[in-house]
DNA sequence: TGGTATATGTTGTATATACAACCAGTAATT
DNA sequence: AATTACTGGTTGTATATACAACATATACCA
């Protein structure tokens, strides 16, 4: 008559819930992607998170952070302390006044040359991915990713 | 013949590696679906994460912290921290000496509380997930989790 | 039984992330 | 033109995350 609810309930309910929820299969799932292609990176001393937002800035040339952020599809907080980061690093910089509006990000001639160290080691760990998954693995990530498209079109 | 590459050189490979990027995707879509059940979740104070550890603790009666690591695939250190913040709400307890070895973490009564009051809303998170990937994505969640499941067996 | 090795947890440090609040230009309206 | 509304960026604060370094307890072995 008390109002918690017995262990056997509770179990029942995480029963549940652990069984189907997808927030925890897409977590865990990042965290592994993304422990290894860090791992990977790490010689290069950058992570997978900058990689991403370097190649994507190599590809269009350049951006403002809002622009990268609708790209990437992250909030503009932290697109601005990435940034932050990697300039730091001499990986990028920024052309009109910095913390202005409308201001331009694009890659120096540092980060293009990183790109091209990268490329070998992205390939490496893209592999050592692809097998971690298995090819019905891969597909599902296109798959996942193709409806994400669809309600964040580019 | 300088040793920069040229942007065009770097655009070339920079699409190769955006139009693979296993990472990217796997970030983004956590990005999205942890976001959705977060704002979901706040009403009640409580983030996704620390549900997820709920959940395993309520379905498995009580576990040392090495086992939650193993069981949602987190780094200890990880683990120490988010359940040091679930401590402090009150949600789960410590059995054995604190911060000594094999210590036991179990939900408190207030945590199974939380969990009920988690269900439904849990529900509506998840229903909107699934909308969002389709059926096609939530299968395909459930194929990559079949991946991980094997590399990392419960 | 004493000493070393191993397993388990915590703490230091750093990145990634987001929401809320804020600030500074730009645009819109009167 | 002046005031207001909006847009884009940064900063405060908090969680989640991991690696390295550390502390401690348990186990093993000589």
């Amino acid at each position: 008559m008390n109002k918690q609810i017995d262990k056997q309930a509770a179990q029942k309910l995480a029963q549940a819930m652990g069984d189907e929820c997808i927030a925890f299969r897409v977590r865990a799932l990042n965290r592994i992607v993304t422990n290894l292609y860090d791992a990977a990176l790490s010689p290069l001393n950058v992570t997978v998170n900058q990689a991403t937002m370097l190649i994507m800035l190599s590809l269009v040339g350049e951006a403002t952070p809002g622009r990268i952020g609708q790209v990437l599809i992250m909030e503009k907080s932290t697109i601005s302390r990435n940034l932050d980061r990697m300039k730091k690093q001499g990986w990028v910089e920024t052309a009109g006044r910095d913390g202005g509006k409308e201001q331009v990000v694009r890659a120096t001639p540092a980060g293009r040359t990183l790109l091209v160290a990268l490329h070998p080691i992205w390939e490496a760990a893209q592999k050592q991915v692809a097998e971690f998954l298995g090819s019905k693995g891969v597909s599902a990530v296109h798959t996942l990713h193709e409806a994400v498209r669809k309600k964040h079109p580019v």
